[in-house]
This record gives C-alpha cells, sequence and structure tokens, in this order.
DNA sequence: GACTTTAGTCGCAGATGGTGACTAATTCGC
DNA sequence: GCGAATTAGTCACCATCTGCGACTAAAGTC
C-alpha cells in the first residue's frame, strides 16, 4: 500500500494561555485573521530549525510581552479538517501565566471559561485536552503556584487548586498533604482581610523529599 | 531548503508497536528508506481528509495486517532537525499488540527493548516517552489485556504488569488491587504448566465501578 | 459582650497498601 | 511411596493515608 498522495502534511502551534481572574478561569484568545468575527487561540509557523516548545514560548511572548512560567506539550490535533490556521494539524501547548503580569497585547483578550465564544471544533477538543493534561500535573509540579504572587496565604492556595481542580477540596486534608510534602514555608507576615483572622503568608519552598513508589492501581470504569 | 519564514512545517506520524516476546518488550521497526543500513520506527504520512488516529492505525495495519487493540497518541516531536522521514515533526503513537497475532510483514522487526539498534535522537526520545504514555495508562486503562491471550493465569498477568512496569510486583497486593477492581473473571478451566500447582484461568471482565475520588497529592520532587 | 467570619489544628475511623507467613496442589528425585 | 522442590493462592498484621467533623484562635460587626 502506497499513499496515493504523499503529502508531508502542514502544521502549526496553538497555545492554551490560562490565567485566574477574580476566583475564575480564563483564556486567552485572538481574532481569527480570516474572519474578523470569531475568535481563535494564538497560533504561529514554527520557522526553520525551531523547536516546538521554542514555537509555544515566541507565541506566548507574542501574546503577553513575556513567555509563561509554566508550559506543556498537550498533544497534536488533526480532525481532518483545516482550521483556522488552515493547517492540517494543530500542534497544543498549555500555559499558565499569573493574571497581575498578564496584560495582553492588543488583540488578545481573555474570556472566563464560562463564557467563552464559539469555537472550532478542533479548538474546543485542544480546550478540553488543556485543562485535563493541566488538572492531571498538578500532583506532579508546582504550577498552581505560577498563578500566585510569591506570597500568599493558605486558604488562597487552596481557591487556586479548587479552581484548577474544578472541585472543593477539605481545609485540613489539604493541609496536611502540604505539609507532608513540604511544600511552602511560612513568612513573619499575617495579612487581615477584613473580616475574620488574619492569615499567615507563606512562600514556595520545596524541600528535596522522594517519590513515593505505588505499585499498581486498577483505577479505570470503562471496559 | 526553502527557510523563508513562516513556513507550515511538516509532519509524518510515526508508530511504537509494543509487544510481549518471551517475557521481554519488544518495539517493531522497519529499514530506513533513506539508509536501508539504519533502523527507524514505522512511519506514514497523512491523506487529505484523514484524521491522525487514522493515519496511525494504517501504519499498524501496513506493518502488521491489522491495526493494534490499543493505540493513544504521545505527542509531536521536533528537535529542529528533520530525520528520518525528512519532516519537521513526528507525531507519535504507542501502539500494543499480542505477540501470538503479531506476524511482521516483510521488512518489519521486532527488536527487544535490551536490544536495539541505533536510532536517531528524535526516535529515541520518542520511544522514551511511549514508555512514559503507556506506563501512565496501565491503571487507567486495562491495556495490559492486549497483550495477552483470552484466557490467562493470574501469574501471567501479574508478570506481564511487571513486564509493563519495569519492576516487581507483590503477588497478594496485587491480586487484593485486582479483587477490589473487579476486573476478572475465574473460568473453570486450570493450566498445569510443569511444575507446580495448576493454576486456575481467568478471562477478564470489568464490572461496573464508581472511580475514587482522590483529593489533591503532592507527588513531586523537583523545584 | 454576643455573634459572625475566617484561619488554623486535632484526632478518629475507615480505606489503602506493603509484607511475611501460611496452606494447597502438583512434579521430581530417589 | 515419600519427601523435597516448585508454583498457586490466601490470610492477617500493621503502618500509612485520607475523608471528615469538631474543635480553638483571632479578627470584625452590631
Amino acid at each position: 500500500m502506497r499513499d496515493r498522495s504523499p503529502r508531508t502534511g502542514s502544521f502549526s502551534v496553538d497555545l492554551v494561555l490560562v490565567t485566574a481572574m477574580r476566583n475564575e478561569l480564563a483564556v486567552l484568545l485572538t481574532r481569527t485573521p480570516s474572519d474578523r468575527e470569531r475568535w481563535s487561540l494564538p497560533w504561529r509557523f514554527a520557522q526553520t530549525g525551531e523547536t516546538l516548545d521554542a514555537v509555544a514560548a515566541r507565541c506566548g511572548q507574542d501574546a503577553l510581552g513575556e513567555p509563561p512560567g509554566w508550559m506543556e506539550q498537550i498533544g497534536a490535533f488533526g480532525d481532518g479538517r483545516r482550521h483556522p490556521s488552515d493547517t492540517d494539524v494543530s500542534v497544543a501547548f498549555v500555559g499558565l501565566v499569573p493574571h497581575e503580569t498578564a496584560s495582553p497585547h492588543a488583540g488578545f483578550t481573555w474570556f472566563t471559561i464560562a463564557d467563552l465564544p464559539p469555537l472550532s471544533p478542533r479548538q474546543r477538543a485542544i480546550m478540553e485536552a488543556a485543562t485535563r493534561v493541566m488538572q492531571g500535573r498538578l500532583d506532579q509540579a508546582p504550577i498552581a503556584f505560577r498563578l500566585l504572587p510569591a506570597t500568599f496565604t493558605l486558604s488562597e492556595l487552596q481557591q487556586m487548586y479548587e479552581l484548577l481542580l474544578g472541585k472543593r477540596l477539605h481545609k485540613a486534608s489539604f493541609r496536611r498533604a502540604l505539609q507532608a510534602a513540604s511544600l511552602v514555608e511560612p513568612t513573619e507576615e499575617w495579612r487581615s482581610e477584613g473580616r475574620g483572622r488574619p492569615a499567615q503568608l507563606f512562600r514556595y519552598s520545596p524541600k528535596k523529599k522522594r517519590r513515593l513508589h505505588r505499585a499498581v492501581r486498577f483505577d479505570f470504569l470503562y471496559p
């Protein structure tokens, strides 16, 4: 069997930039060049000799002025159709940016997850995969800290995890796990937020630790 | 070699086909077209309108006669260089095939993991990512059963898991987890394998179950 | 001062998971 | 025939993990 039409196929690099705005997740979109009425994820073509990560970093730089602090590839997405960059395949990345330092360049706008404009099927799939990958990384890499300022209260940290995971966490359990991982250390500062007892500020400060080795876990529900 | 940017870039679809041969993992390789002395992963170009999964399935079909029972995308790999399919990017997939039904077509050969020929840096990276992804899926999808015949002993199943995970498992713990997941059911048959007590044969038969919901786990060691 | 609100901690009870030791059934050597 | 060796399968102990409710602490509000 030979390929009937041995074309190599074309690809672009699409970037899902996520931030936390007023207790909601938001994604950076830009107007689609070919149809200024529609919105799409920021994307770039690869230049010769450029790695994929470099393209994604450049894409983030062009949108926000600096590349995101954390970024990871989601995968390649092609549904047979070409949209919107007119490529066969989008190599997609997720990136996280603290909202304070995230002032979009002209033509880029933050949209909260709950209030997204219509997107192409491919970009919709990319967004879903982005949240899946990001949530899966939450317990393997300190990416939640990327969305917070240098010092923060433990309640703020927990709220960030709840936001990213999309579910509530128990306060005591959260702090116990945090303690066991020796991920944060207290500062001397406290913050009084109107009502209630003032909260101590913490900073991210990971200690060396050994990875817990689990055997197998059968954790699937479909046949 | 045109190097005017922006270009759209080109891609191929590369497939890591894994099987279990005599208690060792093996990967299917083919001779590199441009240099028949070297070996490389089987790959295909996308045809117009074809999804990426379809390309990978076709690639497996061309190599073994039928597409692998389980397959998943690993990601896109581009190091800036073009090799060996002369594309900028390889969209890579892993697939699992039982060795019994896996008779390679002409030009394809199984190589055990321990005895691989030299590969290009990109393909080496793909292989490493393939084992990572496959091991990560082991507790989320019943992929180990794809490498076994329809009925099997629990010792065989455990050996398969040990092979795929690359580490030993404790017999009692393994069976306890298996029981809790209600993944297998006993048949009426027994198999006597020379020495020792005969083993009962089991078949894969998942029951409905609800996914265990864990909160956060901080499971990372790097800063 | 009583009440509300938020921060932070304690400790129990049940689930999870590693482990060694045990029993069961077969083959092999003699 | 009989004991040793070998493989299958199970049990029970115990340390850890984890969900969770209840508690104390410190601020503001009325």
